[in-house]
Formats: C-alpha cells, sequence, structure tokens
DNA sequence: TTGTAGGCGTTATCAC
DNA sequence: GTGATAACGCCTACAA
C-alpha cells in the first residue's frame, strides 16, 4: 500500500496552467467556468496549456468555495426492487447527461436511519434530492428540503407536510379500474392480496378498489382483504377461497403479492380463479394463463422526478408540483376469466346506504 | 429561489466549536478526528460544545485537505437490470454500513463514455471502486487502479491486464453443470440461446456447454447456438425446432434470454421442450413446467466485492483475489423433462478426433 | 480585459 | 497536551 501511486504525475491546479500559459490564476479560471470576459487569444492560450496539463479543476476546493457539489442525491428504500431499480436507472441516467454524479443511499430500516442519510446527503451539499419517502415523517424533521429549501422531489409517496414537488402514480384510479375489469367479467367475490396495509401505495390502491365495489353495488367484505408478508405465504389463498362464499377473482397490489398469488394458486392448481396483478412483472405474459395487470411505468417516473428536478436546480421557480401517472390496464387472459358459478348471494347484499350508485365506467378524480 | 434556505442557521465549523469550548481549532479537530493525545477534561468539553453546536466536519474542506473522499464509487452495465439491482443493494448496504457514500454511475454506450465515468470518480478521490467492467479495456486504459492504484474490485468479468480483485461466478462449471443436466435426461440436442455473444460470461457459459456436449461424446452443432436480441424474439426458436433433427432441449445463458425462450416456447406451445436458465428470475418456480435454474447469488457477489474492497481501503495487503462464486443447480422440473423421440442421430456423429472421452460427472475446474 | 489579495474549513507542521 | 500558522485549490471581491 505504501508506494502506492508513486509513478503517477500530480495533478495540475489551476496555479500550473497559469503559469504554463503566462496569464494570472484568475484568467484560467474565467476560462474553465467561462464566466468574464477573456481575450479570444488569451482563451485559447489557456484552452491550450489545459489540454497539454489534463487539467481538472479539482472538486473538492471548487465546493468548498461555493458551497455546493455536483453532484444529486437519491434516497430510496430499496434498490434491490425491480420496479425501484428501474426508476433508478432513468434517474442515474439523467443526472450523468446533466454532468452530476448520483450518491445513491438505501433509506435503512427506520426513521432515524433515513434521517441520518438525507442529512448526510444535505451536509455533502448535494444540488438535489430525489426522495422515496418510507418511514421518516418529513413534515416534521425540520430539513429544509423541497421549495425554499434544497430542491427535492418525491417520488411513489407523498411527503405529508413538505412543499415539493411530487410524482406518484395513479393508484386509486388504478385500483378503480383493475377491480372494474373483474366485475365487469361478473366477479363479485373478489380478494384484495396486498403487502404491509400502512403503506401509501397500498392504502390508495384498496380506496380504488373500494370505490369500484361500491359504484358496482357490491358490498365490500374485509375478510377478502389479505395482507402477505414472507411468514404467510404458504397459506397466503386458504381463508379466501375456503368458506361458503368463496372469492373467484383477486387483486394482487404488488408485484411481490402478485407472485406470491402466483406461486399459491400454482401449487394449489386453481388456474380458473381470475387475476390482475398491479404491477407488471417479467413473465406475466408468460404465465398460464398470461397475467393481466395494471401497469406502471417506473422508468417514467424517474425520468418525470428528475427532469422536475433540475428544472428547480436550474433556478426555475413554480408552484410545487404534483404529477399523477398514468396506470394502464393490459388485458392478458387471467384478468378475462368469468367467474365459475354465478355471481352469488354476496350481490344482492349491497353496500347498505349509499344513494350514489353510478355504474362502473367513469372513475373518480383520484 | 432567490431567498431560500435564509432562516436557516448556518453550519458550525470548527473555529466556533473551538470558541464554545475554549480551547484551539486544533483541538477540536484532534478530537473529532480522535488522533493526538487529548486530555479527558477537554476531550469532554469538547464533545459537548460540538453537541450543543451541532457540528459536522465539512466533508469537501476535508477532502481538500487530505485528499480522499468518504466514499466509494460503483459502475454497471445497466442498474436496470434484476441482477444488478441486487448487486448494488448489497453493494450500497455494505458502503453505508463502513459509513461511505455510495456515488453510482452507468457505464454509458461506448469505452469512451466508461473511460470518462471511471476517471470522473477516481479524480473525485474516491477511496475504491466496485467496477462491472463493460465496453472499456482496462488494461490499456493507463488508469491506475487496483493493486498499486486506487483500490478497486471487478465484478462478474475480468478485467484482463490489471491486476486487481476479482469477483466472478464460476460460469464455466455452471454452463457444464446445466448441460450435463440435460444430457442426463437423454438429451442429444441441445440448443444454447444466448445474448451478445460477445460478452465474458456468455463465452464462458458456452465453453462449459462445450465441454460437457463433449464429455458425453455428442457432437457440437452450431446451427444450435443461437444468439438473441431484441429483433430476433419472434421467431427466436424457429431454427432450431425446425428440420430433420430438431432440438428436444433448451439452454438459456442469462434471465434475459430465459425469459424470451419462456415466451417463445409458451406462444408456439411447446411445453414439452426441456429447459434449463442460467440465472433465476421471480416467477420462474411459477411458470408451467416450473423453471430448472442455474443459480447465481447476486448479492453475494456484491457483498464479497464490497469485503475486498474496504480491506484494501483499510490498508491490507495482500495478492489479487480470485473469487469464484458457485452455481447452483435447481431443478424445478422444466429440465428434468425426457427427449419426445429417442436420441437421434447426431449421438453417433460424435466430435472427431478427441480421446479424451471421460463420462460426465467430474465437471472441469474453470 | 486582466491581476491581486483574501478566505472557504480542514488538517499538518511545528513550536510551546 | 496544546496552540499559532501555513497550506490544500479554488472563487469572489476589488483594483488596475
Amino acid at each position: 500500500m505504501s508506494a502506492a501511486r508513486s509513478g503517477v504525475p500530480a495533478v495540475p491546479t489551476l496555479r500550473e496552467v497559469a503559469a504554463l500559459a503566462g496569464v494570472s490564476i484568475k484568467t484560467v479560471s474565467r476560462v474553465v467556468n467561462g464566466t468574464g470576459d477573456v481575450a479570444a487569444s488569451t482563451a485559447s492560450r489557456v484552452e491550450e496549456a489545459i489540454a497539454t496539463l489534463g487539467y481538472r479543476p479539482n472538486p473538492f476546493a471548487r465546493s468548498l468555495r461555493t458551497g455546493r457539489d455536483d453532484a444529486i442525491g437519491l434516497v430510496v428504500e430499496s434498490i434491490g426492487d425491480p420496479f425501484f431499480a428501474e426508476m433508478t436507472e432513468a434517474v442515474a441516467a439523467a443526472a450523468s447527461e446533466a454532468g452530476l454524479f448520483l450518491i445513491h443511499a438505501g433509506a435503512g430500516d427506520s426513521a432515524e436511519e433515513e434521517l441520518a442519510v438525507v442529512r448526510g446527503l444535505l451536509h455533502r451539499s448535494v444540488r438535489g434530492l430525489v426522495l422515496v419517502p418510507c418511514l421518516l415523517p418529513y413534515g416534521e424533521a425540520g430539513l429544509s428540503v423541497g421549495i425554499g429549501g434544497v430542491p427535492a422531489v418525491f417520488v411513489d409517496r407523498p411527503a405529508a407536510g413538505v412543499r415539493a414537488d411530487t410524482v406518484l402514480i395513479d393508484n386509486v384510479r388504478g385500483g378503480y379500474e383493475a377491480t372494474a375489469h373483474l366485475l365487469a367479467q361478473g366477479h363479485r367475490r373478489i380478494a384484495f392480496i396486498g403487502t404491509a396495509p400502512e403503506r401509501f401505495t397500498l392504502r390508495e390502491r384498496l380506496v380504488g378498489y373500494r370505490r369500484a365495489l361500491e359504484d358496482a353495488g357490491v358490498a365490500f367484505d374485509p375478510d377478502l382483504v389479505v395482507p402477505h408478508h414472507r411468514t404467510n405465504e404458504a397459506r397466503l389463498l386458504e381463508a379466501v377461497l375456503a368458506g361458503e362464499d368463496p372469492a373467484t377473482a383477486m387483486l394482487a397490489a404488488n408485484a411481490v403479492a402478485s407472485i406470491a398469488v402466483v406461486r399459491a394458486l400454482h401449487r394449489i392448481g386453481r388456474s380458473e380463479i381470475a387475476f390482475v396483478s398491479f404491477d407488471d412483472f417479467p413473465t406475466a405474459d408468460a404465465l398460464t394463463p398470461p397475467v393481466t395487470v395494471a401497469r406502471q411505468d417506473p422508468g417514467l417516473m424517474g425520468r418525470s422526478a428528475t427532469e422536475l428536478l433540475l428544472r428547480r436546480i436550474a433556478g426555475e421557480d413554480f408552484p410545487p408540483a404534483e404529477i399523477l401517472l398514468p396506470v394502464t390496464l393490459v388485458p392478458r387472459g387471467s384478468g378475462e376469466i368469468a367467474p365459475t358459478r354465478p355471481a352469488g348471494l354476496s350481490a344482492c347484499v349491497a353496500t347498505a346506504p349509499s344513494s350514489r350508485r353510478r355504474r362502473r365506467g367513469a372513475p373518480p378524480s383520484a
């Protein structure tokens, strides 16, 4: 380790460039930053010196002086998740195109960790942040991000109490349409399979699900809402498929849950159960039957977020944007299976006191 | 934008801490860095001042002085690829645990871009690099990474001409075992479906495939090796399934190719074709039939690489490590399908002059 | 159009 | 054990 990098020529500084070009440090600085007026002849001489020496400005000296870093920060819950991976790729591409480094961090396992991570990024004077709020209540963290602070865009989930740009997908509408699609096939007993119910996206999708049921005059049955964790995978669907009024269709609230449902259905050999997945996944169209999905576009999400962020960084001023990305229903087969038994009893026991019983068709605005 | 961050208290500096504690800045520096001897009483007074002021060292000033950054760089081909996403997550976790930021960059679309990215990272004085070499011939880039330069670990593919730690998976053995597995079911016509053949991992897997064939006395038929690109997906398997001696089994050389094969087989309804996938993917066990895979562990790869890197960063000196991670064959059904027709003619036309015709069983050491 | 002086917040060198 | 003081490389005044 000791003599490492001994033969490597030391990186040149402004001073050396200036000496070689026969000008002052400041002139070189002007040329490098394109600021102020420099005579064309001087400039070209400086350019030449820069080229021969291979000069590159020292980022730390610059950051120390200017108080900012040519980087943006990205905080994501879990980058291993294919959804966030694709989003991250889009952010990385946009950042690199803008000449900014991307400093990337996981949100950790607690609000404290998440706060520490964001603080760390801010302390490094990143130009902006792309944040997927996870455990941290940003509104109460006193972080000075967003409008009036360090540019920040919240992605996938909103951050209550913070004025900042937000990029979400239309979870309510997606949940509504997926459910309406199954209702249209004649299903009345539709199970909602999801992971942790405390998560924003899931709650919203559940809202859409309930609205669709209500609009169709189908009673909401809490027994049909099944959380999914690693621990209950083995008998995930047991409850909803048992009893005298079993589910005839499934709506899985995200890719992880979908894959669990696919596995479960496959294991028990119930390919006649209708199924819609919220979120597409690689082999969805190669399964038997191919899986109908409500598709979001994580890449678009990342691009939209970074675009907003770059505009903020450039100094543009506009009211907090709230971009709502569409969810597209892609029928592939599994969602177009009709119920095996006639609609059943439950359709008659409609939701009790509800005057607004519009027909499905015009989904509510989320 | 103008009055942004006006109400925010300025970040405290060493000087202010020193003033509050009634000591010199150097003493505070000593306490912060745990360097040199400081009297316990002074130290505690300084600690207190640090706490009340919420002091944190300015990373740029520090980096300017020390010439290094508390960060590692990660260059990956495509972070959207689930394989690299999982790897990245492991690297990110390890980095964060070590108190290092992770600066993340895509390799871009050309050797020049890749070089620029790595240079950029080096210029930022990262402590180390995790690199998935892509288009850049590192050996000829004159980069001073690895032993004797900036600590670097190459992952997934080796970098010719560079002395550095490397973490690979045993592609040859994996290809061998996957092929041998199909041979053991009686298959003699096994197609090898892969993406770009210029890629290291693919070449190696192909080597394993050929060795397995050779050891089984089965002639290698170049017509059974099919590249896969986006453009030929529609009729990916046409050629190998046509003719009078069609393939009865498939080996897909990576997850992307596997998914294409799954789709293709599904589309043409040939579920009786045996199939092994190099690389696992989320729904592999939920397909019909469930897909037998040769599984690698991207998380382990990331962890191993970062562990090596951190040891280098800590100053440990040891000869370049070459870690070869295992590939595990996971039989699930698709790979255990026997050929529908008897082994066929081709088995007789064995590889011409090959004295070493060992039986399959003991795979070659990669 | 160009140059000089000073300081950004740290760490390193030396005295005390 | 502790403290002045000089860098690190750059940018922002201001002066010429």
